[in-house]
DNA sequence: TATTATATATACCGATCGGTATACCTTGTC
DNA sequence: GACAAGGTATACCGATCGGTATATATAATA
């Protein structure tokens, strides 16, 4: 099982062509073109597009919260600060150089119906980045981890929204404000 | 003047199935279909799809914000019941029978760069609706009210993202929540 | 009544869409 | 050396894309 390389350049050009252009507006010649593979291999490995979106959709959800997961804890080393950290790594990732907001969120607004499929996995790596930060709450000690990270959540994604399509590169130190009040009314020794 | 009930008709259909189908999975074609009008009419209110999106952006600013102020002074007729009310406007909106979240969060995860015409038109849209909760936080003696409803807004935009992604239909009440807090701490007299 | 604006239906344009088919070329393994 | 697996290039499919052209009907206005 060699995990095939022309999968990977596959799904890795897909992945940035979607976030930058998006799903409906990215065909597939384009990617093939892109990836420097014939169509015969991209549909070898891919029965359809569709496929492939899901495909990419669930690299990006693994990606994305691994690199999320290593930033909070590169920005802290206790369980509180790890809490209050998640707006840093926000911070991080909006003022890096490819940023387009949340592909899961730009995924939904291309594929409004919740039952769509595409939708579905939007929602479930909501669910998981919900569960990471609720985990984070609990061993800071949160009062209602559960809460603490839906509201941390929301937070987290109007400041992603806004930093995407107002440009403004401080939401999250803004959206940081609010939930270090959250945190520490949360957290009884913060 | 009688401001041509045809291009009243294609604007509303073609606000409606963008809306729920997206920009670029929406096209003109189906719009004329669905506005029971022909090629050439279409063409002659509007010189290309692009023109008619931009009208689309536009009317849907207009409408929406007159709905949500509409809402507001309906909820509410106390300066700080009207801050407050901006969740319930929200609340209301969520829960309505058409909601596929933020049309201008919609079209800023189509159009992804800050560049874009449709993108500009979203981020004014987002600014137009900070000036008017800064202005209700103004009337409601908020310190400071630029700051407040920045605040508020990130809140409502984060709701709006979580109920339309996660389906969650409480969304705004868990904003409310956190937003009654921030008013609270502004406003002296809350 | 003649003209003009606005509508209609329909056929068409080249380009691109997602997807398939054919034929050939490597490359490692038995 | 034979053979399959997986790659290439290219041509093609019908459908749809955004947009134009033509020819005709209708209705208000000069």
């Amino acid at each position: 099982m060699k995990a095939s390389i022309k999968r990977e350049q596959i799904i890795n050009v897909a992945l940035n062509l979607f976030y930058k252009d998006g799903f409906n507006a990215t065909g597939v010649e384009k990617i093939r073109e892109a990836a420097e593979v014939s169509k015969k291999t991209l549909y070898n490995h891919f029965k359809s597009k569709d496929e492939l979106i899901l495909a990419v959709l669930r690299r990006r959800d693994e990606q994305f919260r691994n690199n999320f997961m290593r930033a909070v804890e590169r920005f802290a080393d206790t369980p509180n600060g790890r809490l209050e950290a998640v707006f840093d790594a926000a911070h991080e990732w909006f003022n890096g150089n490819n940023f387009y907001g949340c592909m899961f969120i730009n995924a939904s607004a291309e594929f409004t119906a919740l039952e769509n499929p595409f939708h579905i996995v939007c929602a479930e790596h909501k669910k998981l980045m919900h569960q990471y930060v609720e985990k984070l709450a609990r061993d800071a000690g949160a009062k209602d981890p559960a809460k603490l990270s839906e509201q941390l959540n929301l937070l987290i994604e109007g400041a992603t929204v806004h930093a995407h399509v107002c440009g403004d590169k401080n939401a999250a130190l803004k959206a940081k404000e609010m939930g270090l009040v959250l945190i520490e009314d949360s957290v009884l020794g913060a």
